[in-house]
DNA sequence: CTTTGCCTAAACACAC
DNA sequence: CGTGTGTTTAGGCAAA
């Protein structure tokens, strides 16, 4: 902890000074803003790549935004009063202070990074002024005061920026109180399951999720449907956030991938990519409400649909239902997406049309639909793009969502990212984002999204790329996670993750 | 440069 | 006749 600027708290006077509950709601907070700050970082590693320019910067400033909310946090927390720990929760605490530990480190590591000092100033990092849409270069702090002073003074533009920046702040909050809320949901549910061999221990499972999500994928083996939980992946970001470096990742991209704004066009081996299921899963409700493209292709979304089907078949107005009902995006444009629907139903092998009493309906032919896919492992590096692009920077709260959705497939485990990395080099991050994986997945009885496949059942890919030029700033989000893992002694070994990984080798 | 996969658009046929 | 469904073709883009 060497790195760890002087206004930080250390876990132990945080022991000191806070209660039980006080560290859990922390820690919870902790949590959900080190989930952010890993998906923005991963985000914005994604911009950098699009060259989104000054775009980049405003992710920056969210992340330092949300890292000095997070001081806040601890800050008002403090000012709550002492409360001794109870003797009865110290070893649940232990964990969280673990945990706030870690977060407490990476938020340091951002700061450091961003400022090099812990005197610096929050808009100035890397010889650059950090005001949003700012890249003036500052040799030192008194030229950036200078600078601050003449360029950001206050008049209409600064306070119009301002205001944005405010807005930034506010559905960063928003954001972070609905994922606090989910979080909380999602500890409590856990907690109540009665299989649960440590129930007191449970929040303890945050840092031991390997053993949480083992047992998920015990008890729902393949093809069988899977508790909303087992895709529940935010919680667990200690392991998945360092696991989105990998090293062993590392060299399955090296091309370039700064076009590609638009369409998704894809080519991901199911094998490594993304599952369809765990994704929307988990971003159910964004997909719902924001007007965002999903990250699949046609022919994956129609699967999933009808996979998702009780009786593993639609009708076309059923197929056509489900992407209305599942995707904000699909109630506009109708004939453009109806069209390309059925002409995927029609091209695609895959798809095949079963006449039905009532008329006809389509299924999945999952020998074909596995067939089509090239044993070839891309990434998605147009994904975040598109997602980007698509939402438009303006509308930060969907763009912040899809870097949680985004995020969160990162985060999902990856057999890939088991090894050790070597990240605090790497800079760029790639999620293969595409297909359903080739298990076979189940409707839910509710009819709802919730999941229907653990996580763990998919592997995705993650690719990363080494870009030394033009990164040394978008870089410090992802060393600042590699940096983590490497101070993460996790309760479960990594191994125990990887081999309860059923790797999908259907191909 | 070619191939492949995907997307969009459009034309057309057929059934209700 | 209009609409929905299904098939097919074509052009374009991006990645491999």
């Amino acid at each position: 902890m060497a790195m760890m600027s002087p206004q930080m708290i250390t876990p132990q006077q945080m022991q000191q000074i806070l209660s039980p509950p006080q560290l859990q709601a922390l820690l919870q907070q902790q949590q959900a803003l080190m989930l952010q700050q890993v998906k923005c970082a991963h985000i914005l590693t994604h911009t950098c790549a699009s060259q989104l320019g000054s775009k980049q910067l405003a992710f920056q400033q969210q992340l330092i935004q949300m890292q000095q909310l997070q001081q806040q946090h601890i800050l008002n927390l403090q000012r709550q009063g002492l409360v001794p720990l109870q003797p009865t929760l110290y070893l649940t605490t232990r964990y969280f202070l673990r945990l706030i530990k870690e977060t407490n480190f990476i938020f340091c590591v951002a700061f450091h990074s961003h400022e090099e000092h812990a005197s610096s100033h929050p808009l100035y990092g890397h010889g650059e002024c950090k005001w949003p849409g700012c890249e003036a270069l500052c040799e030192d702090m008194g030229q950036f005061i200078k600078h601050l002073n003449n360029e950001h003074a206050l008049d209409d533009r600064s306070t119009a920026q301002c205001r944005v920046q405010m807005q930034v702040v506010q559905q960063l909050e928003i954001q972070l109180a609905k994922e606090s809320e989910r979080l909380q949901a999602m500890m409590t549910h856990l907690h109540m399951r009665p299989s649960e061999p440590k129930p007191f221990n449970q929040p303890l499972n945050l840092a031991s999720s390997g053993s949480l999500l083992k047992r998920e994928c015990d008890a729902y083996p393949e093809g069988l449907p899977h508790p909303p939980t087992s895709a529940a992946t935010p919680i667990t970001p200690l392991r998945q956030g360092p696991s989105v470096i990998s090293s062993s990742s590392l060299h399955t991209h090296s091309h370039s991938h700064t076009h590609g704004v638009g369409p998704i066009r894809r080519r991901n081996s199911d094998k490594y990519c993304t599952p369809i299921a765990s994704e929307l899963a988990q971003n159910c409700e964004f997909y719902k409400n924001a007007d965002v493209r999903p990250p699949f292709t046609y022919a994956s979304l129609i699967r999933h649909a009808i996979l998702e089907s009780p009786d593993r078949q639609l009708t076309l107005n059923e197929i056509y239902n489900w992407f209305t009902r599942k995707f904000a995006y699909f109630r506009r444009n109708t004939a453009t997406w109806k069209n390309a629907v059925r002409h995927n139903l029609s091209l695609h092998k895959c798809f095949v049309r079963v006449e039905n009493v009532k008329g006809a309906v389509w299924t999945v032919d999952e020998v074909e639909y596995q067939k089509r896919r090239p044993p070839k492992m891309t990434g998605s590096p147009t994904l975040v793009k598109n997602m980007i692009s698509g939402l438009g920077f303006g509308s930060l709260n969907a763009s912040y969502q899809a870097a949680l959705a985004e995020s969160s497939l990162s985060l999902l485990n990856n057999p890939h990212l088991m090894s050790p990395p070597t990240a605090a080099s790497l800079n760029m991050l790639h999620v293969g984002h595409d297909d359903v994986s080739s298990t076979v997945e189940q409707v839910n009885s509710n009819g709802s999204c919730s999941p229907t496949l653990s996580p763990q059942q998919y592997s995705h890919a993650v690719h990363v790329k080494e870009e030394p030029t033009e990164l040394e700033e978008d870089s410090r989000p992802v060393s600042l996670l590699a940096n983590v893992t490497h101070s993460l002694p996790l309760p479960s070994d990594e191994r125990d993750l990887e081999e309860d990984l059923p790797m999908e080798e259907l191909e």
